[in-house]
DNA sequence: CGAATTTGACCTCA
DNA sequence: TGAGGTCAAATTCG
């Protein structure tokens, strides 16, 4: 990646910040008028698009589609049937039990991406053996923002829990445990007990599927599983947001 | 004790 | 050959 577009991307990574801070406060602001809302949402979009050209390159430059359906469908086993991509931004972190949707997932395993600088983690549906239910999903941090989240679900849930929501059959949802935000950098094992957090699901209007979002606010990052997963499971439950199906 | 997570190894594909 | 995806044994947690 050239230089000039990693600063561009960082420069742009704040105007997406306050964006989205404005637009949460907005949200909160039940007078808020609905265009300036729009205005943020559009603000938000035209920053995520600006930094993706800035941070494109020619091999997964570290999100978005390079990645998340690269090799995932040719890979093999489970075709591109059923694959929907979700892309996940959340606006802060404060406490997160209510998000869980009842579907529980199991991870399976986490790779170090080429070019991402974050690991990308597999999940798959733990009833996978006791019922069959082949749906599994990838979730990764395209860029440094802790906010942003790009999911990849790969066939349906045919559990009996997803029978019972059939609301969240395609955007299947989180694990029932408690979940924690590990609000704290992964150079520090030790869980943030006091800094759980909830999640707003706020912004989602991340065009194309991907894009960047501003980081900073939390010093989360990957590598570190049970916290990585927290955040994977909880985000999983978050989108709303935009849903692609490939 | 059972279930979930972690982590390294193995497999497949471009 | 490199990268991504999955498996499975070991470990940890409830």
């Amino acid at each position: 990646m050239e230089d000039t577009a990693a600063t561009l991307a960082t420069e742009l990574d704040g105007l997406l910040a306050m964006a989205r801070e404005l637009e949460v406060r907005l949200e909160g602001d039940q007078g808020a008028p609905g265009t300036a809302r729009e205005l943020c949402a559009a603000l938000a979009a035209s920053v995520d698009r600006a930094m993706r050209l800035a941070g494109s390159s020619p091999r997964g430059g570290g999100d978005g589609e390079g990645n998340a359906t690269g090799r995932a469908s040719v890979s093999g086993r489970k075709a591109a049937a059923g694959k929907v991509r979700r892309q996940v931004r959340v606006a802060s972190v404060t406490d997160v039990g209510p998000l869980n949707d009842g579907l529980s997932w199991r991870k399976y395993g986490q790779k170090d991406i080429l070019g991402a600088p974050y690991p990308r983690a597999y999940f798959r549906c733990t009833h996978r053996h006791s019922q069959g239910c082949q749906a599994t999903k990838q979730v990764q941090r395209p860029h440094a923002d802790p906010l942003l989240f790009d999911v990849v679900y790969h066939g349906a849930h045919i559990c009996a829990q997803a029978a019972v929501r059939p609301e969240q059959q395609s955007p299947p949802a989180v694990a029932p445990e408690g979940i924690q935000w590990p609000v704290t950098p992964p150079s520090f094992p030790s869980p943030p007990a006091g800094t759980v957090g909830e999640y707003y699901p706020s912004v989602c209007q991340l065009d194309g599927g991907y894009g960047y979002a501003a980081g900073g606010g939390l010093g989360a990052d990957m590598g570190f599983g049970s916290q990585q997963d927290e955040w994977f499971l909880n985000l999983s439950d978050v989108f709303q947001p935009e849903v692609q199906n490939l």
